[in-house]
RNA sequence: GGAAGCUUAGCUCAGCUGGGAGAGCAUCUGCCUUACAAGCAGAGGGUCAUAGGUUCGAGCCCUAUAGUUUCCACCA
């Protein structure tokens, strides 16, 4: 029985807690059902869940129970992703320190403290919006198996000589101090100076060559002056040397082909490292390193009396001093495009230190290979993957002189400096505190332990690896490798989906998923982002769960087409909940009609009795028929589209067939139930039989999208008809039926009720108006059974209604 | 500069391997009908971005152009 209205705000609540205690969503590990495991990008622990994360979550979510209702063994793990960088950077904001001010074991309380904090919040959220996950199997990327599977990670890399520890030049964050990788690049438009300078030729008195240059605080690190080989204005340079202006000293003029005539003076300098033209040419010509800025942000000392400053401010101060000093011959303000760090914004700079390197430049082909063997969906989307892999110029550095992360399970020999790492079955190291168990090759026993910490990424790229449990060789479930689906937005194809892709095929020699389902993002308003900068987020995730339920909310984030970013909207919302409310009261009437076959048992309790059982089928009618047919039809477009990961098309084809369901085909059975007198008690049971079967099947189809009023609907009534104890584990299929039925008969039957209609619409007539009559020519061969013309006659209160069969369709009243 | 997506009704979008131009919202006209007025029945509204091409036939295929969005590159 339900009740007369249905109030979300009670139901919702309460089958979460229902689904929790049953464990309707636990894995397994028994059945002999295929599985499907989803591996769940962890959202990392850096603020705030916005509705961007449930718009893109729950489309896979609504996949999860798709499988499971449709015969899989699902595995739907879920992780949090708090380690590292963005942790650190959220912990340093929210305490108003830096990392580098307190000890690393203060700092690292300080993470943890807050990141358990913010994953209750998280996990909190993720179950008020009806999650199916199986929270057994939370992880979070700092736990101690995850750290095991990230070191194991690293040391099979390093055994199989796919890492390396070298003094190259890497991406350096001045903010953040520490070294990062060029996926964590974001590029921004600055406002800047373009500055023209005098540098003197050498031996030449006042002759000068003009040099533009945005960047004048690395003139002490400038290694010499490029011209264009095609140049013959400045061809007499060649061979000559330059001085530099403010610092003593002078540098050579060579020919490169990078050099473009027309921006700035034609004439370039080379600085190390200025950008990432000058590390090219740093190495194409083999030039010498000059460090001008170091690591934290301040001018080193081959800067003289700048040295100590911050960049920004040796910039203005050089720039004072050459104006003075009359090297400066113009300044121009143009906005150019900076490579910042994603994190905190900061721009790049480039530096040479010693860094771990994941080798993946010389795999490009392994890694374009395991993109085609992956199903993306939609698959234009394998088209980023592709565009990023070949394009990728640097390998994977994933050392951080950070604090907040995994170590690595390195030392390195105080005598030899040769590197050490442990046995897997040491695992977890901290460096810092241990030491090897056994000696260096040479047999010195004394060892330096290795500071620095891993990158984000390097653990959150073997999530799968941490979802079978890959840390521990007795319990990793090899035979579910690789995982069915990787469900993320588009924006983290590059790193995400690609870092995976790496480990993966590293460490299994697999890809890592078999399909990849990739959702857009929400914008605020038509081409803008929801930023916190711009603090455009009008609503909140748990605020809108409030406002207008969570079945509401999934049913908006559904709506969405594919991979298509999508503008938030609270008409949309509105749409959501009208179809909810629909839902449940032609639930409501279907079951009060089927309620009528109750008994009162012998203890004088009410018995609901299942009035269909398998020997007692009614003769069923041609419309029933028909709603049963149409179910069945709509079933196979909504399964196609679900299969293609196609979430939006999949419920307009439901939503669809809802609508009519409740407007035409209640419309007409509605007659039969209530006056079983008139029609007779088997056109009732007929109607009650079709009705019962539909709308089972579409509410477990609903099911998926809108989990709690559909268990509400389960529980009030079908729990006690069907064998499942959840909706969400029963199984969603087809109407099993023997018969026939002509399409044509029952399209123009709808037609027929249609235009009969629309001529009392027209007339401005209430529907209860009777027709006296009106008639109908079919085409040849196109019959209409008496218990369908009894219903049109029923439905549109038309007392004669005479058939014929004629050339055309037609319908004549009066 | 490289790559990809989008352009169909006022708005948001669907249109599968080429053959009927569609849905929801909005607008307008009616209707209190024993599930629902958060409802029901109807109506109006489109040169399918533009220009060519292939075809008996193009919203769909091909070429080009324009606008728009996203990803990547771009610090002299």
């Amino acid at each position: 029985m339900l009740a007369k209205k249905y109030k979300a705000k009670e139901s919702e609540p309460k089958w979460q807690q229902f689904w929790q205690e049953k464990g309707i969503y636990k894995f397994d590990t028994d059945s002999k059902k295929p599985v499907y495991s989803i591996d769940t990008p962890p959202p990392t622990v850096n603020g705030k869940i916005h509705i961007g994360h449930i718009f893109s979550y729950s489309q896979a979510e609504v996949m999860a129970r798709y499988k499971r209702m449709t015969g899989y063994n699902v595995f739907y793990p879920f992780g949090f992703d708090d380690n590292g960088l963005p942790t650190e950077r959220l912990v340093e904001k929210t305490n108003g320190i830096k990392a580098h001010q307190t000890t690393r074991e203060h700092f690292t309380e300080l993470c943890l403290a807050q990141t358990e904090e913010l994953e209750k919040q998280f996990k909190s959220l993720f179950i008020s919006a009806g999650f199916s996950c199986d929270w057994d199997h939370e992880y979070s990327t700092i736990s101690k198996k995850a750290q095991i599977t990230s070191q194991k990670s690293f040391i099979d890399l390093y055994n199989k000589g796919k890492v390396y520890f070298s003094e190259a030049p890497a991406l350096w964050c001045t903010e953040c101090r520490t070294a990062i990788a060029q996926a964590e690049l974001e590029t921004k438009e600055i406002p800047s100076l373009f500055n023209y300078l005098r540098f003197y030729i050498e031996g030449e008195g006042d002759n000068y060559v003009e040099i533009a240059t945005t960047r004048p605080e690395l003139l002490a690190a400038c290694q010499c002056i490029f011209i264009h080989p095609d140049d013959e204005k400045n061809k007499a340079l060649l061979g000559k040397r330059i001085r530099v202006p403010l610092f003593d000293f002078t540098v050579p003029v060579l020919e490169d082909e990078k050099v473009e005539l027309g921006k700035g003076s034609g004439v370039v300098m080379c600085c190390t490292f200025g950008d990432l033209t000058d590390l090219e040419w740093y190495k194409k010509h083999k030039l010498t390193f000059k460090e001008a800025i170091l690591t934290d942000g301040t001018m080193s000392s081959i800067c003289g009396k700048y040295a100590g400053m911050p960049v920004l401010e040796a910039r203005k101060a050089m720039i004072a001093d050459l104006i003075e000093q009359g090297h400066m011959i113009r300044q121009e303000n143009i906005a150019h495009n900076v490579a910042t760090h994603e994190r905190c914004g900061t721009p790049m700079e480039i530096t040479i230190k010693k860094q771990w390197f994941i080798d993946i430049l010389s795999h490009k082909q392994e890694y374009l290979d395991a993109g085609e063997k992956i199903n993306w969906y939609p698959s234009h989307m394998k088209a980023r993957y592709r565009n990023w892999v070949e394009n990728l110029e640097w390998d994977w550095c994933i050392s951080r002189q950070r604090f907040f992360g995994v170590p690595f399970p390195v030392w390195y020999c105080k005598e030899c400096g040769k590197v050490k790492v442990p046995d897997i079955s040491e695992l977890p190291v901290n460096p810092l505190k241990t030491q090897p168990s056994t000696p260096c090759e040479c047999g010195c026993t004394e060892f330096i332990p290795e500071k620095d910490i891993m990158d984000t990424w390097a653990t959150s790229s073997v999530t799968p690896l941490i979802n079978l449990d890959w840390y521990d060789d007795e319990k990793f479930m090899k035979n579910m490798t690789p995982m069915g689906l990787r469900p993320n937005a588009h924006d983290i194809i590059r790193t995400w989906d690609f870092y995976t892709i790496v480990k993966s095929l590293y460490h299994t020699g697999d890809i890592p998923w078999k399909d990849v389902m990739i959702s857009g993002h929400v914008m605020a308003s038509k081409g803008e982002k929801i930023s916190k900068k711009k603090n455009n987020m009008s609503m909140e995730p748990a605020d809108l769960i409030d406002q207008y339920s969570a079945d509401a909310v999934r049913m908006w984030t559904s709506s969405g087409s594919l991979g298509m970013d999508i503008v938030f909207s609270d008409e949309e919302f509105k749409n959501a909940g009208k179809l909810i409310n629909k839902l449940y009261n032609a639930s409501k009437f279907v079951i009060m009609q089927l309620e009528g076959f109750d008994k009162t048992a012998d203890d004088g309790s009410t018995v609901t009795l299942n009035p269909f059982s398998k020997e007692d089928k009614p003769e069923l009618l041609f419309m029933d028929k028909w709603i049963i047919t149409a179910f069945n039809e709509m079933l196979t477009r909504f399964k196609n589209n679900l299969d293609k990961y196609e979430i939006g098309l999949a419920i307009g084809e439901l939503e669809k067939f809802f609508w009519s369901y409740c407007d035409d085909y209640i419309e007409i059975v509605k007659n039969r139930v209530y006056k079983p007198e008139i029609y007779g008690e088997n056109a009732r049971k007929s109607g009650l039989y079709a009705a019962y079967h539909t709308l089972l099947g579409m509410v477990k189809c609903f099911a998926i999208y809108i989990p709690h009023i559909t268990e509400e609907i389960y529980q009030g009534y079908f729990v006690n008809m069907e064998d499942a104890v959840s909706i969400h584990v029963s199984t969603i299929e087809p109407i099993a039926h023997e018969f026939d039925i002509s399409k044509e008969s029952a399209s123009k039957a709808l037609e027929i009720i249609s235009q009969l209609r629309r001529y009392k619409s027209e007339k401005n007539l209430s529907l209860k108006e009777e027709i006296p009559h009106a008639k109908v020519t079919l085409p040849e061969g196109v019959v209409l059974p008496e218990d369908a013309v009894v219903d049109i006659k029923a439905t549109c209160v038309c007392t004669d209604l005479e058939i014929a069969n004629g050339e055309n369709f037609e319908v004549t009243i009066g």
